[in-house]
Order: structure tokens, then C-alpha cells, then sequence
DNA sequence: AAGCCTGGCAACCGCACGATG
DNA sequence: ACATCGTGCGGTTGCCAGGCT
């Protein structure tokens, strides 16, 4: 037996919300707070909404502060870093970009940061060596899928990189098999494995160098 | 002008997890 | 220990506006 539904779908409204619906939420929000229970709220607040789409309304919309509209490149810079290091944890990248909210930041990778992302991505034999790696986004990204494969195509793309001094997120590598295995950049160490991330700031002039042993499948980022 | 296509975005869905009894 | 409930999260869908033919 599956779980009970959260809500009676026949007679709830779904689909986009009218400004009175808002002023409705905003309003009962304001002065009586979500109480703890998105379940029982609409129907306190006078709404034939389900309590999860009170819930989404209020924390991607409603609530105060929220930043909405176009990306700044900083905001570009970290979300592209973050990416590469975790994966796609909105909830996580949210919680470094204030005032967003994790769809803002997922509707905006997926439409359009990636796309710009992957416009920008090089040749794969390419060595960043060979390129000019400033404070914008530059994107690189080599995979192996055998270890020894692996750690060689690593240190052969990255070792001896000079590393642009950068706030944070210069490099990333992520193990994406969960294989284990070390990198080193730049004389900081970090472990391997999925969502490990590294992360700055680097000094101006310190050298990548690599150190990967174990790794199955590694991608490159440099942001 | 009309129809089609595409991209962007708001909203929904279902699952996982923690809290509670 | 187990069942239930509410919440949070990420993936996906569907609508709509704008561009193109």
C-alpha cells in the first residue's frame, strides 16, 4: 500500500497562482507564520491549495528578500564551481548564494548557464597550459575510465598549471565513481570522491600539481 | 497572418529522510 | 522496532511568450 496523498487532488487548484492567492499566503504568512504545518496551512489561510504548493510558492516567491531576475557573473562563477564540486545540490548552492532560491538557481543552470558552459568548453586535447585561465569562466574537463588512465590524463592536463589567484572554486575534481584517490592542487590536499570539493583561495603564481592514484573516472574543472 | 518550434520558467510529482508516537 | 506524518529536495512537466518560416 502506498502513502496517503498529502492533500485531496480533486479539490485543490493547481496551476499558476492569481495575485490574490499571493496577497492571500503573503498575508496569512505575515501575521500568523507558517505555524510549522504547510499541511494544514491552506486551509487555515483560506486556500484551496495543496500545502506543498503553499510551501513552493512562499520560499521561491513570496518570502521576503528573494532575489529574483538575471545572474551576475559572480553568482555565474560559484554556481559553475559549485556544479563541478557537488553536483546538482540546489539546496546546497543556494545556501552560498543569498537570496536565491534552489529553482531559481536549477531553472538558470538548466537553461541557460550550462548551455553557456558548454559553448565555452575546449577541445578535449587540449591542454589548458595552452590557454589563459583569467578570473572568467573557462571551462575544462578530461575523463578517464581506468585508474592509471585516469591519474596520467589528470596530472598530464593540470600539472604545473599557474593558478590565477581567484576568491575561491579554482579548481575542482571530482571522482565520480566514488574510486578514491588524492589530487593536489596547488599544495592543498584533498580527498577523493564524489562531491569532494576543493576549493581556494589561491595565491598568484602557485603551481597545480597532481597526485591521483585510485581514480576511476575523473572530470576537470577550472572556473 | 497563421502555424510551428523553441526556450524559459513556474509548478508539480514522487522519493528520501527525520521526527514523533 | 515500526508506522505514520510532514518537510525538503531534485527531476520533470506543461504552459506561455517570442522567434521563425
Amino acid at each position: 500500500m502506498g502513502r496517503a496523498p498529502c492533500c485531496d487532488k480533486a479539490n485543490v487548484k493547481r496551476g499558476p497562482w492569481s495575485p490574490e492567492e499571493d496577497q492571500q499566503l503573503r498575508e496569512f504568512i505575515e501575521k500568523h507564520g507558517t505555524g510549522g504545518n504547510w499541511i494544514s496551512l491552506p486551509q487555515k489561510a483560506g486556500l484551496r491549495r495543496c500545502g506543498k504548493s503553499c510551501r513552493l510558492r512562499w520560499l521561491n516567491y513570496l518570502r521576503p528578500n528573494i532575489k529574483l531576475g538575471d545572474f551576475n557573473e559572480d553568482e555565474d562563477r560559484i554556481i559553475c564551481s559549485l556544479v563541478a564540486a557537488i553536483g546538482s545540490r540546489w539546496s546546497i548552492i543556494a545556501a552560498h548564494l543569498p537570496r536565491r532560491t534552489d529553482n531559481d538557481i536549477k531553472n538558470y543552470w538548466n537553461t541557460k548557464l550550462k548551455k553557456k558552459l558548454l559553448g565555452l568548453q575546449q577541445t578535449p586535447n587540449m591542454k589548458p597550459q595552452q590557454q589563459m585561465l583569467p578570473s572568467t569562466y573557462y571551462y575544462s574537463a578530461v575523463s578517464a575510465p581506468a585508474p592509471a588512465a585516469a591519474a596520467a590524463a589528470v596530472a598530464d592536463l593540470v600539472e604545473g598549471i599557474p593558478i590565477a589567484p581567484c576568491f575561491w572554486s579554482s579548481f575542482t575534481a571530482l571522482n565520480h565513481q566514488n574510486g578514491g584517490g588524492d589530487v593536489i592542487f596547488g599544495g592543498a590536499q584533498y580527498g577523493g570522491g564524489s562531491g569532494e570539493a576543493s576549493w581556494g583561495p589561491y595565491s598568484s603564481g602557485a603551481k597545480a600539481t597532481v597526485c591521483a592514484s585510485s581514480s576511476r573516472s575523473w572530470s576537470l574543472y577550472h572556473c
